[in-house]
DNA sequence: TTTTCATATGTGTTATCTTTCATATAAGCT
DNA sequence: AGCTTATATGAAAGATAACACATATGAAAA
C-alpha cells in the first residue's frame, strides 16, 4: 500500500457515492448509451445525468465517442466490474442486511 | 448484474468516500490498532476517529475487538484490499494524472 | 466508590454536494 | 443562414455531511 493512496482513493470513491452515477454506471455494464437514452433509462433529468457525466468521464470511468449529434458513453469495464463485484461479494458475506445496509438509520 | 445494486452501492461507497475513514482503513491495513492508536497515526482527534469508526464497522468493513479498556480494530482484508487493488490499478492504468485526479479543479 | 483512562455520543456550525432551471454550445438538416 | 436535436454549462437554492467541542458511558485500578 503506497503512501498517499488514501488521497487517490478519496476522489474516486467520492465520484462513486452517489447515486445517480451509480445508476449510470450500471446502465451503461450492459451497453453504451447516448446521454438521452441514459437519463431516459434511470429516470433523470438531462441534465443532471451530464453533470454527473463529467467527473465520471475525468476520471475515465467512462469513455465518450462522438456519433453524429449524439454522444455514446460506454463504462471502463475493468474498473467498474471490479467494484461491483467487490460490492457483490461484500454484501454478500459481510454485509449484516445483505447488501440492505443502513448507513445511518440504525 | 442484480437489480437494486446501485442502491448497494451507494451506502458502500458513501462509507468510503471521506478522508479520515479511508486512513483508518489504510492504517488498519497494516495493522489491528486502538482508537487513540488510530487518531494519534492519521493525526486526527479521538471523537472523530470514533465518529467515523462507527459507520466503517456498522457496514464490517471494520471489525472490533476488546482489549481491556481498549478497543482493537481490525480490517476486513477481503473487501478493503480488492477495493485498494482496484484504486491502484485504476490509477495507474486509466488515471490521466496517475492518481492525482482532480475531480473538481480540472 | 472515586478516580482515571479509553472510547462513544450529542450538537451546532461550517462546508460541500446535489438538484433544478435557464441558457449556451455544437452538430446536422433544410 | 436558420432550425432542430443533442449535450453541456452556469448559478442559486436546498439538502447533506464533516468537523470541533463538550459531555457521557464504561471499564479497570486504587
Amino acid at each position: 500500500m503506497k503512501k498517499g493512496l488514501s488521497e487517490t482513493c478519496y476522489r474516486f470513491f467520492v465520484n462513486l457515492a452517489n447515486p445517480a452515477r451509480l445508476s449510470i454506471l450500471e446502465q451503461l455494464m450492459n451497453q453504451p448509451m447516448s446521454v438521452n437514452e441514459l437519463a431516459e433509462s434511470i429516470g433523470q433529468e438531462q441534465s443532471m445525468v451530464s453533470h454527473n457525466l463529467k467527473p465520471l468521464l475525468e476520471c475515465n470511468f467512462v469513455y465518450i465517442k462522438r456519433d453524429g449529434k449524439k454522444r455514446i458513453y460506454s463504462v471502463n469495464k475493468e474498473t467498474v466490474g471490479a467494484l461491483f463485484k467487490t460490492v457483490e461479494n461484500h454484501a454478500e458475506k459481510f454485509c449484516p442486511t445483505g447488501g440492505k445496509c443502513h448507513l445511518k438509520e440504525g
